[in-house]
DNA sequence: TCGATTTTTTGATATTTGTCAAGCCAATAA
DNA sequence: TTATTGGCTTGACAAATATCAAAAAATCGA
């Protein structure tokens, strides 16, 4: 079993053999580095799941370009909520390298149910689990300095760090690049 | 129709013969100023509708106390993962004046899909919303400064800061008592 | 490979925010 | 009523973080 195919399964909850006869409904896509897969403002029409490659999610507001995400290999890449309601992207998604991922169409998504029984309980925890994890990052927002976000974004995803500009990686954290590296001399 | 019932129609996009039909899985409940309604450890075994009072939710993480939401009239109030997974709750509901709510049992919860039958859409769209308005708030932690989120939050919800002590709504904005403090000076 | 561009670091300095201590005010209980 | 408590503000100072400018390092394209 691919990496990818295991790691949608292991995303949505399904068992293989429920993934099976849904998995033509997911298309491969390449991206070349430096284009978009979603700009803000598009209709939501497709949920990613990256194979290999990065996307960076990020969006223009308050005058600032805000990194918001990373999708690396085994993430999805999507603005969920623009596509569960069918309304425009709040955020872009841009190629950081050349990237290979599969495509779910909102239609096809929605025929998901028809395939799978148990899709209302796994779309559920799904959307459960995503809320958890957002959850989670206001809670760091409000109990932590720049340095122990950036202890714990390195704690759990190292591999991050060698494979985005850190700039971004900056941003998403909530912190100039600057305090970043200075952040990182302490450490070495 | 009552203000509460409207606002639970409203929270899940029940119709008012939808609503109907499960009116009796609400039950009321009367908590005294400085009660818990539900106990960080605990199992999540109700969602609460707020009626009247406030309560505030706060947990200890990284050895600070955090205060993360006040549910006032109309909003719920709920560990929502922990509810829906059937886990310990990772928050704290302690009431800051008296307050009366309607619960929802889990069981009762798990029981709407039987009564109502778009119900799964209906919870998608209530999932998906909870999200959005975290992503939200996570936007404005890399985008804003203190005083901007300060400024955010009273545009939007005024009334909250005469209702609930300010040093708590310092922590749910990432701030100190004493920052917030000066920037209301600074406004007045 | 070389030059150009982008990313990262470093230093100096400014600004924001936190900490600590004290005082004030208002609500509340004895 | 007074005394007490909790909540809020204020001031002085410290620490964290941002800003700006420049240099160094890494990456990329021709």
């Amino acid at each position: 079993m691919s990496a990818l195919k295991s790691s949608i399964i292991e995303t949505f909850g399904f068992s293989e053999s429920e993934f099976n006869s849904i998995q033509d409904f997911f298309v491969p896509i390449e991206i070349k580095k430096g284009d978009h897969f979603l700009k803000q403002g598009q209709y939501v029409r497709h949920l990613g799941f990256v194979e290999n490659g990065i996307l960076r999610e990020f969006l223009y507001t308050n005058g600032k370009e805000v990194t918001k995400w990373f999708s690396s290999s085994g993430y999805f890449a999507v603005d969920l909520s623009g596509f569960l309601f069918g309304q425009k992207s709040k955020v872009n998604y841009q190629a950081l390298s050349d990237v290979s991922l599969l495509a779910l169409s909102k239609d096809n998504y929605d025929k998901i149910a028809d395939k799978v029984q148990r899709w209302n309980i796994l779309e559920k925890m799904f959307l459960t689990k995503c809320f958890s994890v957002l959850e989670n990052r206001v809670i760091s927002h409000l109990s932590m300095n720049a340095e122990e976000r950036y202890n714990q974004l390195f704690d759990i995803n190292p591999e991050l760090f060698n494979q985005v500009p850190l700039n971004y990686l900056a941003s998403m954290l909530g912190m100039t690049p600057e305090t970043l590296s200075r952040i990182r001399n302490k450490r070495s």
